[in-house]
DNA sequence: ATCTCTAAAATTGTTGACAATTTACAGTGT
DNA sequence: ACACTGTAAATTGTCAACAATTTTAGAGAT
């Protein structure tokens, strides 16, 4: 049992109801547990090892991250998405971001532009080479690091639920990865804006950017032109 | 008895956890458990008559929710706020209630206007009267019901989030109910944005509006002049 | 074939008990 | 007086068992 073993052996740092916490969080991410299915308390308790508690301990904080709902008496469940809840957090996101280019616009440092600008020139080598799983990661990185650098900790915790929760978004689209393709230009046009560092304008091309990316999500959905309000 | 049958009685509707969870809620963003202060899990459990799991499970929701923190093997505390925190958060939030401005701008009813129109009246009632225990819960009604209206349930529950960490701000400094008086000139300024039914009117003066409570905030507990990056 | 009722199985909700760890405290030596 | 150490109490972490509820499956009637 190496996998027991080694959440045994993690024990010491985080909690055991966190360590299933991930793992359940990792399920649904994944797809490995699809949206409306019921967790069996029972099942995964033996599956990993462990009693009901730390189980039932982790589903009640993926309640509250908007992972899973309960239901009384019938049990916790991956929570089913609708298009509506893509815009909603698409349109949230947006703002949010728009907040992390204003802020990060008035302080960001030539380090800090320097990073941006080397995540960029990989990405425009993923992009070329066709290596979209590389590009994915490097996108998610560059919009990390921009949160990051703005230094707003309740920023950076809800960006991160919301990137979480468009990964149930795409899941549920079999939009998976690469599926999505966004142009590498909207990135420069960013970089552009936070090294002018005028906050307005580096906000406008954050907002902008992840506005476009709603549209191409909703587009690539393709069941649906009501795209909600675009602020 | 009679809480506890209370307790029970209530517990067909929702689960025991989701009842000990409001109710830890409930003292936290009271005071009447102060920040810092561990959360006993055997005392707790025995005032209000339920085990030790429906406890833990309400307090890993509470993590989650940002109001309490976990260190393992000493328990659940109660989380302590700093100012930057505070910044943070009103920051976030004033980017959101710009979101909702921009949102509702656009779909605003009449009715809707009427009703905003209505609490607007009240609060400078209450203003006059001195009642800020009433201008502070018409207060709050306004600002909900612009965010209801906008139709963004993920908003809504962010900003209602935000909302019950900004009494824990509000807590700390000792700021109770009215002790932040709020001129009510500025709830009609929104007003009028909303009615003249501009997005980007409406969205700057909601977001003025948060950002000036926050100037206000940090003004009462005077304790820094580093107001963040006011975007 | 379909529907309904019933009983069994499965599952959740809750509890109390036990192990592991931390905290409090008294006693000892300097 | 002060620091240190070892022991006892308190507290958390985890589990297994039991009660309550829901789901499932099957028999019987229409």
């Amino acid at each position: 049992m190496s996998a027991q073993l080694e959440t045994l052996r993690v024990l010491r740092s985080q909690s055991l109801p966190s360590a299933v916490q991930n793992e359940i969080e990792r399920r649904i991410l994944s797809g490995e547990v699809p949206a409306g299915m019921r967790i069996n308390e029972n099942g995964l308790a033996t599956e990993l090892g462990v009693s009901r508690g730390p189980i039932r301990e982790a589903c009640r904080g993926l309640v509250e991250m908007g992972l899973l709902i309960t239901i009384v008496n019938r049990g916790f469940f991956v929570r089913e998405v609708t298009d509506k809840d893509a815009i909603d957090v698409y349109n949230v996101r947006a703002s949010l971001m728009r907040l992390a280019g204003e802020t990060l616009a008035g302080r960001i440092t030539d380090a800090q532009l320097g990073l941006l600008g080397d995540l960029i020139e990989k990405m425009d080598w993923a992009e070329t080479e066709g290596e979209f799983e590389t590009f994915y990661g490097l996108n998610r990185e560059f919009h990390d690091l921009i949160v990051d650098f703005s230094e707003n900790d309740r920023l950076r915790a809800l960006c991160e639920g919301l990137a979480k929760e468009l990964n149930l978004y795409r899941r549920r689209s079999l939009l998976q990865g690469g599926g999505l393709t966004v142009s590498n230009t909207e990135h420069k046009e960013i970089l552009e804006a936070l090294r002018s560092r005028d906050p307005a304008t580096a906000g406008a091309a954050l907002e902008h950017h992840i506005q476009a990316g709603k549209v191409r999500f909703l587009a690539a959905t393709a069941e649906t032109f009501d795209q909600g309000d675009t602020p």
